[in-house]
DNA sequence: GCCTGGATTGTCT
DNA sequence: GACAATCCAGGCA
């Protein structure tokens, strides 16, 4: 398996979303597949970017191939990657995954779960993969990272379910979503 | 199985 | 002081 680099990661949300259905989120020993994702644009009503640099979104202003964790609903966190270049404000969110090693691991974070619902969610995936704030900024493609997105050879869906959102105004786009049938 | 309502806190206005 | 890119338990079919 090979960890995807920075160029990956540094082209338009809308770009990099559907080619990471079937990519590997890998966090120490668990690792899952991805099958949902969604893509956050800049100057996307229905992104925390939207609004101008935050302390809260100030990674999703980083450089592409960050993790941006953040915290909402007062118990879940979501996790992203950014993309695009630095002072673009996108990002892709992680919206679910399916198990592939580690699932032990996985189950002791998520008691009395069953193995389909063990990341099949935002919140779930974060909580499954032990992910935080703390590792909110942390660089997917630095080689010391053991968070990381890999590539085992799977390519994503030539068919992907696509669901559109559309926005407050008639005809714009909100946000997109991909992910795998 | 599908739908509904409640939980709970960091962050911004 | 209000809200949020959600989850889950519980009720009903």
């Amino acid at each position: 398996m090979r960890r995807l680099r920075r160029s990956f990661f540094a082209r338009p949300s809308t770009a990099v979303a559907p080619e990471m259905l079937n990519k590997l989120l890998v966090s120490g020993e668990s690792i899952g597949r991805i099958v949902e994702v969604e893509a956050y644009m800049p100057n996307d009503p229905a992104s925390h970017a939207f609004r101008g640099p935050t302390r809260r979104n100030a990674t999703m202003f980083g450089k592409a191939g960050l993790l941006y964790i953040y915290f909402t609903y007062g118990m879940h966190h979501c996790a992203n990657v950014v993309t695009g270049s630095i002072g673009d404000g996108q990002a892709v969110l992680l919206r679910a995954v399916t198990p592939v090693a580690g699932i032990d691991e996985l189950r002791a974070r998520r008691p009395g779960r069953a193995d389909r619902s063990l990341a099949d969610g935002p919140g779930k995936l974060c909580q499954a993969f032990g992910l935080d704030l703390r590792h909110d900024g942390v660089d997917l493609c630095a080689a010391a990272s053991s968070v990381f997105i890999g590539d085992d050879g799977v390519p994503p869906p030539a068919a992907p379910r696509v669901g559109r959102r559309v926005g407050i105004k008639v005809g714009v786009e909100l946000a997109w979503r991909w992910r795998v049938p």
